[in-house]
This record gives C-alpha cells, sequence and structure tokens, in this order.
DNA sequence: CAAATTAGTTTATGCCGTAAGGAGTTGCAA
DNA sequence: TTGCAACTCCTTACGGCATAAACTAATTTG
C-alpha cells in the first residue's frame, strides 16, 4: 500500500536524518553549496532579520547565489524551515543532573530552552504541532523525558506534562521577543508607547475603570505597570512572569507525584496480585 | 511631546473602540461597505479558509469588491486583523460563576477558550503579545480576573497566572488545530500518516531505540499509539492533554493561595499593624 | 570526443500588499 | 443652477514573494 506524498516524506526525512543519500562521484559540475550550508545561512538570515525576512532570495544572496540555486539541494521552502527547526534545537544542553531530583532538572531544562528561543525568536513562529520528526527534537524530548520520569508518574501523564511544559516555555519566550521587537519596528521605548497608548485609551474609552473594574484595581495595585526602573522593566517582569508561571506548573506536578505514590502504595499494599 | 506614529495609534484605537468618527453626512456617494461589514468578511474568510488565505482581494471579493476598497475603511492588512481579532473575542462568554470556587470559573473559561480558539484557528496566529488593547481584549482579561481574584491572590501573581494559563490555552489548542489541518492538506488519515511515518522512522534512523530509549519507552508504553480506535484518537488525546495541563497548573494555583493564605494569617496574628 | 548528467542562471507566472491617479457620485455655497 | 470640494471605488502599476520551465555551462562516463 503507497500513501499518497510518501516519496516527499521519504525526500524530506533523508534530509533532516542525514541519510547516505546518492553515491559520491557524478558527473557534472560539483556542488558549491550543501544543505547545511544553506540551512546555516537561512538560521543566520532568521536570527538577524527575524523570520519575516527569511525568503530564498535572502538565504540565497547570503550565499552569493540566486533564489534558484538552493531548489537544487531543497525542495522547497518549507522544507527549508523543517531543517533549520530541526538543526537549531542541536543547541540545546541534553544532559541535566536528576541527582537533585527531576524539579531541579526540568526547570533548568525549562529556562534553557526559554533562552534558546530568545536567542532565536524566529523557532517559535514553526508551529510545534507539526510532525516533523527530526532527529534532534527527539533529542530534546528524550531529554526531558530523562529528567522527567524520574518522578514515577505514568507514560501518558508524562507525556501532556511535557506537552503543557513545552507550552508555557514557548508562550512565555513569544511574550518577551514581542516586547522586545516592538521598540524596535515603532521606534518608541516601552515607556513613551505606554505614555501615548494609555492616554489614547483614557480618550477613546471614556468609562474604562467602570467598564473594567478589575482590571483597574489591577492596575492600581501596580499589577501592569512601570515602576519608574525604566529600562529593563517589561523583560524583567516577563522572566519573572515565566519564573512564576513554570514554579505554579511544577507544584501542580509535585501534587500529582504525591497522588501517584500514594495510589501505588496502596495498590501495594493491598497485594501486588493485580 | 508628539511620539512617533502616534496618529496612526490614534486611528487604530478610534476603529477598535469604535469611536464616533467624523459627521455623519457628507458629500461623496454614500459608503456601500463598513468597517463592520469588512471585519466581519475577514472573519469569514479566515474561518473557512485560513489565515493563510486572508488576503485583501479574498475579502474584498467576497464583498464584491476590489482589494483597494477596503483602504478607504482601513488603514492596512494588520490594522484588519487587529480588527477581527478584536471583534471575533467579542463571542467569548463573559459572566462565570464563583459560587462553586474560583477553581471552577476558571476552568469554565479555559474550556469555552480552548473551544473558541478550535472554531478561530486563525486567532492562534495572531500573536497574543502584540499590544493591540482593544475592548474585547479587557473584556476577555476582566472576565477572567474576576474568576481568579477570589482566589485572594495578590495582583502581580494573578497577573502572571493569567498569562500562564492563556499560553496553556493557546498551545493546546494550536496543537489540535494542526491535527485537524494535517490530514486534509496531506490527504492522509492519522492512522495512515502515523503508520507511513514510522516505517520512514525506521528506515532512515536505525539506531532509534539507542539512541532514544526514554522515547522508546514511553512509546512501547503506548503513550504515543493510537489504540486503533482510530478515528477520533488524537482529537481525544489532545482534548485530553489539555485537560490534564489545565488540571495539573491549577492544583499549582491552590497550593500558592493555601500558603497566600497561610501567610497572610501569620502577618495578620503577628499583630495587624501595618 | 560525444553523450549524459548535474549546478546554477535567467526568465516567467501568478500570487501578495499597497501607492498613485482617475472616474463617477454627492452635498453645499455661490 | 452651477461649480467645487469631498468622497467612494476602480484601474493600473510596482516591487516583493515562491517556484515552474527552459537554458547554459561544467563535469564524468562511454
Amino acid at each position: 500500500m503507497v500513501f499518497a506524498g510518501q516519496g516527499d516524506a521519504r525526500r524530506s526525512m533523508s534530509l533532516l536524518w542525514r541519510a547516505p543519500g546518492p553515491p559520491q562521484v557524478r558527473p557534472g559540475p560539483r556542488p558549491a553549496l550543501s544543505v547545511d550550508l544553506i540551512v546555516a545561512a537561512g538560521i543566520a538570515v532568521a536570527d538577524a532579520e527575524g523570520m519575516a525576512a527569511l525568503s530564498m532570495r535572502a538565504v540565497g544572496e547570503r550565499l552569493g547565489r540566486t533564489a534558484m540555486a538552493l531548489y537544487t539541494y531543497v525542495p522547497s521552502k518549507s522544507e527549508l524551515v523543517d531543517l533549520m527547526y530541526d538543526h537549531a534545537l542541536a543547541e540545546l544542553p541534553t544532559g541535566y543532573d536528576t541527582a537533585a531530583g527531576w524539579r531541579a532538572a526540568v526547570t533548568a531544562w525549562a529556562e534553557d530552552l526559554w533562552e534558546f528561543y530568545l536567542r532565536h525568536p524566529w523557532m517559535l513562529q514553526v508551529s510545534p504541532a507539526r510532525p516533523v520528526l527530526g532527529p534532534n527534537e527527539y533529542v530534546m524530548l528524550e531529554t526531558v523525558l530523562r529528567a522527567l520520569r524520574e518522578s514515577g508518574l505514568p507514560a501518558g501523564v508524562l507525556r501532556r506534562v511535557v506537552g503543557a511544559l513545552t507550552h508555557l516555555v514557548r508562550g512565555a519566550a513569544q511574550t518577551i521577543a514581542e516586547t522586545r521587537r516592538a521598540p524596535v519596528e515603532t521606534g518608541m521605548s516601552d515607556d513613551e508607547w505606554w505614555y501615548a497608548r494609555s492616554a489614547l485609551l483614557q480618550e477613546v474609552a471614556l468609562d474604562f475603570t467602570e467598564r473594567f473594574p478589575v482590571v483597574t484595581w489591577m492596575e492600581s495595585e501596580g499589577a501592569y505597570r512601570s515602576e519608574d526602573e525604566t529600562v529593563p522593566y517589561l523583560e524583567r517582569e516577563a522572566r519573572e512572569a515565566f519564573a512564576t508561571g513554570l514554579g505554579v506548573f511544577l507544584d501542580g506536578v509535585e501534587a500529582a507525584v504525591r497522588r501517584n505514590d500514594a495510589g501505588r502504595a496502596a495498590r501495594g499494599a493491598r497485594g501486588g496480585a493485580r
């Protein structure tokens, strides 16, 4: 039985896993480029100018070639992005010591991942839900799972916990990445921007405080306000928001672990005969 | 002091908050369209064909106009997307009863939001971090906060908890939205796809089980496998993953609430001064 | 040396957002 | 009533995008 598109799938999997490919010596001019060179150039463009600036032309130009030259090595732009995605993941650390418990290891993993996303914000524009199945994605998965397995939770729960963790990290990173991009694009500092916007809000939404009492209360409590230590405030706040969210979530995981251990003990005591 | 781009900001805020605008009777042919019509058409296109198919031409066509006609009402495509974003949010429920406790209310909110995103997957492609400040975004914020404030947590923590909750909901929704899109685009059922891919994986990554022992263990435990109740498996699994993640996180919030209450009691007992 | 095969270029197609200018419509002042 | 200003909407055009198709030039194999 042959499934539609399987040929393309085979090609893309071969690229991702760097399968040996066709024989080494072939007629024709020798290749001046390679998949790896192109992927590296793509990552360089995306790092420097963002995902929006990643075009086949831009990547080709960085290599002194035309856009079309890339198509000899890579079937399409979306394949290139997949390759960039998996390749970039390779720079993540992999060994987390679980001697101090799974929680410390998972926290370190999440923080490293967070910082990784801040170094490569374009990664956040590649949907993690799309099924690429590259080697480094598996390395990353293996890495968290190795730490988290120490918790003793059943496999199904582990899978879901990892999913939720990933969502948290990506969401937090996206918030801060956006925060960083904004002043560059609008030419306004965070403070200027906030000042202008809140002035506009008051102008345009006269009944704000009546319509949104709780939001107003939050603002009066200082939950949304820059505290006049202007420069790195939003950044610091975002970092803290991430730490808090992660901590709260892991508290929840710890609760689940306790329940699981208790359940296992009870089942064990009742007589292990299943 | 005048900030760069403030004029544009004023225009977009006026549109978002539907400020009265210029006088009603004016020379020139009477407008056949309106901002609301255009926003509705945009949402219709995005709902039906996805964000990728949302072009000014497509929206204009749905209204029997050219793309350029829209620019009389809306300054740019990105403004239109912002308006669509805020407008769509209006369909979210707003009143959650906290009589049964904040947790039930917050859970219901998160589930409604999740289903909302599944109805309008294109919303997930609009970054929530970007600052639009439309009225319905504030309504949504007010809604969660009203429920969550019952927990008694301080404002700063509330803000971060809401952020993390949003990340969880969006991440989970994105996963399932992608899962739904895939079979349509590739013409393969989930099962076919999985079968083809795992065959390819074995072909291309011969040492998979040695390189990824924990992942392999997870798979052997059935954590990633379709259980042969083929049809709605991935969907059901995604739903369950969301429920688990949300539950775990809220367990963590409950722990924070207990700590907070205990701290307040201690401080109170120590003598309420200050 | 000729044939086959390949790398890379040029050119072209059909999308996209949107700038510019023009045609037709309407309200108001003269 | 006429003329003008303000307005909506259209056509056309520009520069960008991914990529298909045809071509040139380099290189190995027979």
